[in-house]
DNA sequence: GCAAATTTGTTCGTATGTATT
DNA sequence: CAATACATACGAACAAATTTG
């Protein structure tokens, strides 16, 4: 009939917790207590944190307590709508190139005295760790992205994103090896190309970018992700998955169908809870998305 | 040192489902059978399930079982690169132009005998609600996006989408009380706008939309969107949330500021766990994108 | 259509381990 | 080191949902 009692104290507490009687960062009577106020079992008294820890309302800290959660500012990513560079494909500087336009735009703004929130936008130094680069036989994954046979060859190269110290996203970019083979040997380095790899691979082969999809998707982390990002060990924060593929129609690069052809595949992965994208099309604002709130 | 018993039996579970040693829509013993598998209570086998089941990659139904889930094939949606269209902000019609575009597409393709998978296009015949309209006074997250006064007057237009019987999502869309004042009579009405919005307001008013802006964002369901969607009622599926804002550059439209001024905001809610969204930038392929995978 | 069997869900109790202050 | 607080693990009983006979 009525809610299992653990449910209705997870209730109760929601409601305290959204009404802020109970605000972010307090702490919450420990257990013992929980179980004199509501005259349940230890073990109810669990049941009903953990289900609100699912819901990300608070979490449990060993030795210290449970605690309402803080909301967390997201960071707002803009998914270009320029074709010739864009987040989540670049590398080195090019891969800051929006949050640095974002931050000097505040940092102008502040220096003319005019009122602008700084909301979303990062407060640490973008970083970008040293590629790991390896060539690998493409998995199914990657193969039907661009369009190769399964166990093809390709060249891979993972980077790890930082906000001053703060993880922010894992990057894998794929290429074909026949890229490599056909002379762009950069893309074998494990060395930041800085001038983007747009740039490196039109000067080095000719090979113009004419285009770009962008793919999103939401999945729980795996075991990678959740160690980097430091997410809590119950898979409750999922990760955003971002898939951009890139594609060429300068012939000889271009397969035995007509059509853009794709020449790089770039899976960005980034928690789900700290971030916001945006897209942009036709005339909109030239301020950056502030974080949006939906409810 | 070790991992936890019952973190031991999960990864060992884990391990045995994504080497296909059970496969999707496989039964897995019951708790007493684990219980003597594994030689721990039957607590910890629950514990160890709840930990996978968390993870997405069993569900439990109560007097049947635990099952690996079934992977479902996400619907992809794109996010229209054509500031005068685009999913998530259509009544009507509108609302589904790109699937249908899609599964047209699709048809012609069988019919002349081409070998066209039509993963992640939807079986069911798209459908909407009724719009039910409101006149609200503005929250603070819609008077943001409008750039109102918090407690204005905007109308509201609330639908639910389905494909087939299959929910798919929510969407709210708020005007500001203006257009209606100045002869927008029928965003009152809870009809749909077979024409579009768009084009209706540009007859009505002359107001003509010159872009948008979408924000994308991951959250738990609320409990609206749980039941509607029938999401798990623990909060594990999150929701993705799309907010889409629309602008104009029409005089006697804009507010004091120069530049492009918002005069719709929608906000729409699908689950994350059967979704992937696609943007397009320059030249891509032409046929619509198929549901991906990133590991 | 009902009763029995099966299976997971809820709730209690208790003991011990581990992290933090 | 001691105290505090959450985490893990065991056992047991009854409830609720579903399938089977």
């Amino acid at each position: 009939m009525a809610d299992p009692l653990y449910r209705q104290i997870a209730q109760d507490l929601q409601r305290k917790i959204e009404a802020t009687e109970l605000a972010p960062g307090d702490k919450l009577p420990n257990e013992m207590m929980f179980r004199e106020i509501y005259g349940a079992s230890r073990n109810t008294i669990r049941d009903a944190i953990k289900w609100l820890t699912n819901r990300g309302l608070v979490e449990t800290k060993p030795g210290q307590g449970t605690f309402v959660v803080r909301r967390i500012t997201p960071l707002v990513t803009t998914l270009s709508a320029d074709p010739s560079t864009g987040m989540a494909g670049g590398e080195g500087k090019a891969a800051f190139e929006e949050i640095n336009r974002q931050r000097e735009r505040v940092r102008q703004a502040k220096a003319n005295q005019e009122d602008v929130s700084g909301e979303g936008i990062p407060e640490g130094v973008p970083r970008a760790s040293t590629p790991r680069v390896e060539v690998q036989f493409a998995a199914r994954y990657v193969a039907e992205r661009l369009r190769l046979l399964e166990s093809s060859e390709v060249v891979s190269r993972h980077q790890a994103f930082f906000l001053g110290r703060d993880p922010w996203s894992l990057q894998t970019t794929f290429y074909p090896m026949m890229l490599v083979e056909r002379g762009a040997e950069e893309l074998r380095r494990a060395k930041d190309i800085e001038e983007g790899v747009v740039g490196y691979l039109e000067k080095a082969l000719g090979l113009k970018q004419c285009g770009y999809r962008v793919r999103m998707l939401v999945r729980p982390p795996n075991e990678v992700e959740s160690r980097f990002f430091g997410l809590p060990d119950d898979a409750r924060t999922p990760v955003v998955s971002l898939i951009r593929t890139a594609y060429t129609d300068t012939p000889g690069f271009t397969g035995a169908e007509i059509g853009p052809y794709p020449f790089r595949v770039t899976f960005t992965a980034l928690p789900a809870d700290r971030n916001q994208f945006v897209m942009n099309s036709g005339i909109s604002p030239e301020e950056p998305a502030a974080p949006a709130r939906d409810q």
